[in-house]
DNA sequence: TGCAAATATATATTAAAATGCATATACATT
DNA sequence: AATGTATATGCATTTTAATATATATTTGCA
């Protein structure tokens, strides 16, 4: 069984129970027949695009949602330059204070970089 | 033609592009057959999850990135990558610091997101 | 221009989701 | 317990992406 699907799955079952919304609302304001959503509400299919399209528009967000983890360890699994990016939503002081950190990091290694070089020289 | 599969071409051609690969490359990589992903970088085709899961393996994002409008991301100021650049260049034991910081941040972001739209609703 | 690599397209086959429909199971309320 | 509502599952059919393979077309460059 596919992650994604599970995490699809996951996002869309929430999305409904946050609006309180049964499956059978859900179904005729998207379009998709109740048997096919419970199906994917619980991994059983992974929902094609077009699909996915037609939900996004009742929940009323974006297909991208459907695909966000709150898990901890998927934050772990990102490539760096996604955590850049996440970075970059952060607040002020959290912004801030981890760029200074990086500053700091770099900083150090550049110290020992000439060191190094000196010595080596 | 959905908009949506447009928006996903749009995407991983630009990533493509952005990571100077060819598509037998990307293939080679992901496992996706050539002429299967020249129809999805022209949107000949709606890419099934699984597929979009393979891609977003090789070009190293998140399956949301698909779905973003692309003005929403480039607005990555450019100081920081210059940062990510030294980052990638420290020791072992300074990047993985840095890295559990920016874990943690990132998780405690998502933390409070989660909690506010389950506030609000 | 002409060659070679990259990309797009064609076709037939396979696999899996979507659908309609029926029905089973779970869940709650009286 | 009985009734109604919500959710899950079964099944046959249709639709469409995935695949393998081959080939056409475009593009870049000597």
């Amino acid at each position: 069984m596919s992650k994604t699907i599970l995490l699809i799955a996951k996002n869309i079952k929430r999305l409904r129970e946050v609006k309180k919304l049964s499956q059978k609302e859900i179904c005729a304001g998207s379009g998709v027949p109740q048997g096919q959503y419970s199906r994917i509400e619980n991994g059983k299919v992974e929902p094609s695009v077009s699909t996915l399209e037609k939900l996004a528009k009742v929940f009323e967000v974006s297909i991208a949602e459907f695909f966000k983890s709150s898990d901890v360890n998927d934050v772990l699994n990102l490539p760096l330059l996604e955590k850049i990016k996440m970075i970059d939503k952060l607040g002020k002081e959290e912004k801030q204070a981890l760029f200074k950190m990086i500053d700091i990091a770099i900083a150090n290694k550049r110290l020992k970089d000439n060191l190094s070089e000196l010595l080596t020289s």
